[in-house]
DNA sequence: CATGAATGAGGCTTCATTCAT
DNA sequence: GATGAATGAAGCCTCATTCAT
C-alpha cells in the first residue's frame, strides 16, 4: 500500500480550512498536536490557546488555518473518512465477489485502526477515537443545514455511495442502500464506544471479531432476506 | 392508555436533581420551558440564564432543581427513555407472538411521537427531537465512566433491557441481543435526522412506514438469519 | 475548675448574636458544628448554607441566630479570648508573686488547649486553631472602627487589661503594658502558626515549651531592662 | 539612594504572575491602581472587574498578568518585602557595630514608609497600609503550604534571613533569632493597626518614636538578657 | 420558633476573536 | 506569514438574604 499512496494526498474540502495545514509544517504540527489534544481532553475542553501552548506558537497563528475549532474538527472528521475510504477502494480493488467486497468493507470500517506509515502527521489510531467519540457533536447541529449545503460533509458522502454501490452490486432490487450504509457505519462506532464505556447495554467486547461478525451478520442477512420483504 | 398511567410517575434517578422537578409548580415550569428552549436553540447554546427569562425567574432558581444544564438535560433524555419503555410495555401487554411483540415495539420506538395526555408538562413531540439531536452529546463525554457508575442512565438500561428479552424470546440463541437493541434504538434517531438533515445519506423520508419497515426487516432479518451464522 | 465554673457562663457582646445561642439546643449545635466547620473549610469557604447542611437545617434558621457568619466568627473569638481570661484568672489566683502571675498567665496563653469539659459543645482545641487562623481576618476590615466602637471586642480587651496590671504589677513605670500585651498574644499565634506551616521562619517546633520559653523571656527581659531604657 | 537603585529592579517569583507587570506599560498600570483600590475598598471588596473599570480595560486584561486577585496581593506583598530589603541593606551599610545595624533596620522597619523616588509606578506609602491590613490574609489560608513550597514567600523569607543575620551577629549563642525577627516584622504591623484603630489595646501612637522604641527596647532586651536565661 | 422556597446581585473566569506590528 | 497584546461578551455558579407559611 505504501507505494500505491505514496504520491496520493487526502483531498479535504476547501471550505474547511482557511490556509491549508498539509501546505506547511506548522499546519501539519497543528493536524498532528490537535488530534493528541482533542483526545485527551474532550472537544468541549480542547480550545485554540491550549493548542497553541502545545505547539509554542500563540492562537493567533491557528486561525491562519482554521476559522474556528468546529471546521478543525470537520476537517480531521473529513480526513478520516477519505482515507477510510481509501482503504475501503483497496480493500475491495480486484475482487470480484460482490460479497467478498461487502464483506472485506466491513472489516476495514470495523477494525481497530493502528497507525499508517503513509501519513506521518496522523496518528490515525488517536484519530478513529475522536471519530468515535467527537463526530455525532459535528452534524448535530443547528447549523447542519447550512453546512451539508457548503460541502463540509462529502468525504463521508463519497465513502457512503462507495458502499452503497458494493450493497447495490449485492443486491439490486434492495430500496434502502444508503440507510444501511450509513447504519453500518455510525453504529460501528457507537457500539465500539458501547464497548468501552457502557458494556452492559452492548454484547460486543474490546476484540473486534466480535463486532465484525455482527456487522457482517446484519448486513447480509438483511440483503437475503430484506429483498424479499421490502 | 389514559387510565392506566393515572397515577403514575415517571421514575428519575435521584441523582439527576437537586430537587424534584416534578414536585412543585415551578418545577415542572422548568422542565417544560426548557424542553421548548433546548429544541429553539440547540443545547451549546440553551443557558439557565436563558432559561430563567424565559420562566421569568433568575438563573439561580434553576440551580435549586438542577446542578447543571448538563444534568437537566441527562434528565429530559432520562424521562423519554422511561416513557418510552411504558409505550412498549403497553404496546406488548397481552401479545402472545414475540414476533408481533417485537413489531409492536418497533413501531411504538420509531413512530413520530406526538403529545401524550397524561403528562401535561412535557411535550413528547418536541422532546423526542431533543433526544435525537442531542442525546448522543450527554453521553459521548469525557465523564461517562463516572456518571454510567452513578446510575444516570438507568432508564435506558432498562428500555434495553426490555428489548432483549423480547428479541431473545424470539431466537434464545441469537448471540448478541444487547447489541441489536441498542442498535435499534440509535440507528432509528440517527436516520431520523439525517432524513431531515442529511438526505443524501439515507433512503427513508419524512414518513414513518419507510423507517419502520427498514428496522422490523434489518432486525427480524438477523434474528431469523443470524441464529445460523453466528 | 469545675466546680468553680460549674454555674458560670462565658458572656459574649449581645450586640453580636440575634438570638443567644446558648440559650437552645439547636443554638448550641450551631455553635458546635460551625466552629468544626471552619477549621475544615476555612473562614472564606464556610458559609451558612454547609453549616445548615451540617446540622440538617435550612440556612434560614441560622440566621435567628446571627445575622451573618463574620458575627459568627466574632461571636467564637469572643468566646476564646473570654474563655483564656478565665483560665488567667484561675492561674493567677492565690499567687502573690507577680511575676509568677505573669509566667503563670504565659504558660495558659500559649499551651496548647485541650479540650475543656466545662463547656461541652464547644470544643477549645479546635477553636483555638480556628483562633490562630482566623481572628486576625476578624479585624483586620473596613469596619473595624465601627465594630470596636459598638464592642465587638470588649472580651479581648479584658483579657489584655487584666495582663496589664499583671505585668505593672512588675514594673510600675514600664510605659507600654498594653502594647507588649497584645503583642504576646497575638505574636503567640503567629509564632504557632509558623511552626506548622512556615517552619523556616521560626525556631519554635511543636513543642510548647519552646515558644513559651521564648514568650517568658520576650517579655521579662523587657520588663527588666525596659524600665531603665524607655 | 536614587543612584545606587537606578539599575535595580525589585525581583518577584515568577511563580506569582503569568505575565511580568514590570514589562509594559499597562501592567505597571495594574500595580499602580491595584494598589490604590486595595487601599480604597480593601481586599475583599476588590475584583478585577472594578481594577479593568479604574483603568478602563476589561477584566480579562487582567487576567494576561495575573491567575487571581490573590496573586496579585502576594505579588504586591512581595514587591513590599524585596523593597523593605533593600532599604535595610542600604540602612546597615558599612556600618560595622552589629547593634548599630540592627537600630538602623528597626528604624527602617518600624518608620511610617514615603514615597519611594526610584520606584515611580508603586506608591509605597499606600501599599505600607496595605501590607499591614492585608498581609496576613495572604497566608493565613488552606493553601498555606502548597503556596509556600512553590516559593510564594521567597522575599519575606529573605527579609528574615537579613535580620537573623544581624542578630546572630550581636548575640550567636541566642537560640530563637528567627522566632525574634518575624516576630519584630509581624508585631510591627499589627501595632501600627491598632495605633489607628484599636488605640485601647496599645501605647504607641501615630509617632513612629514610640513604636520604635518598644521594638528597639523589646528586641535589645531579650538579646542582653536572652543569651543568660535561654 | 423554625422552615423551605425563591431571589438578585455579582464574583471569577474563559473563550473566541481582532488588530497592529 | 507569524506573532503578541488586548478585548468584549458571556458562561457558570455561589452567596447572603428575604419572605410567606
Amino acid at each position: 500500500m505504501r507505494e500505491l499512496l505514496g504520491s496520493l494526498k487526502i483531498q479535504i474540502p476547501e471550505q474547511l480550512y482557511v490556509k491549508d495545514p498539509d501546505s506547511s509544517d506548522l499546519g501539519r504540527k497543528i493536524i498532528e498536536t490537535s488530534i493528541i489534544l482533542i483526545e485527551d481532553l474532550g472537544f468541549e475542553s480542547f480550545t485554540f490557546k491550549k493548542l497553541g501552548t502545545a505547539i509554542g506558537s500563540p492562537e493567533s497563528t491557528i486561525y491562519r488555518y482554521f476559522e474556528n475549532k468546529h471546521k478543525l474538527l470537520l476537517y480531521l472528521i473529513s480526513w478520516y473518512w477519505a482515507w477510510l475510504e481509501y482503504k475501503v477502494a483497496f480493500a475491495t480493488a480486484n475482487v470480484n465477489n460482490c460479497e467478498d467486497q461487502l464483506k472485506n468493507s466491513i472489516r476495514v470500517i470495523c477494525e481497530t485502526v493502528t497507525q499508517d506509515q503513509n501519513f506521518s502527521h496522523v496518528n490515525e489510531e488517536v484519530l478513529q477515537r475522536i471519530v468515535i467519540s467527537e463526530s455525532s457533536k459535528a452534524f448535530l447541529t443547528k447549523e447542519i443545514d447550512a453546512e451539508n449545503k457548503n460541502g463540509y460533509f462529502k468525504n463521508y458522502k463519497n465513502l457512503i455511495e462507495r458502499l452503497v454501490r458494493i450493497i447495490s452490486g449485492i443486491s439490486s432490487d434492495f430500496e434502502q442502500p444508503r440507510t444501511l450504509a450509513s447504519t453500518l457505519l455510525e453504529a460501528n462506532h457507537l457500539q465500539k464506544f458501547f464497548g468501552v464505556h457502557m458494556p452492559s447495554i452492548t454484547d460486543i467486547d474490546m476484540k473486534d471479531e466480535n463486532l465484525i461478525n455482527f456487522m457482517e451478520t446484519l448486513t447480509l442477512s438483511i440483503l437475503q432476506n430484506g429483498a424479499k420483504r421490502s
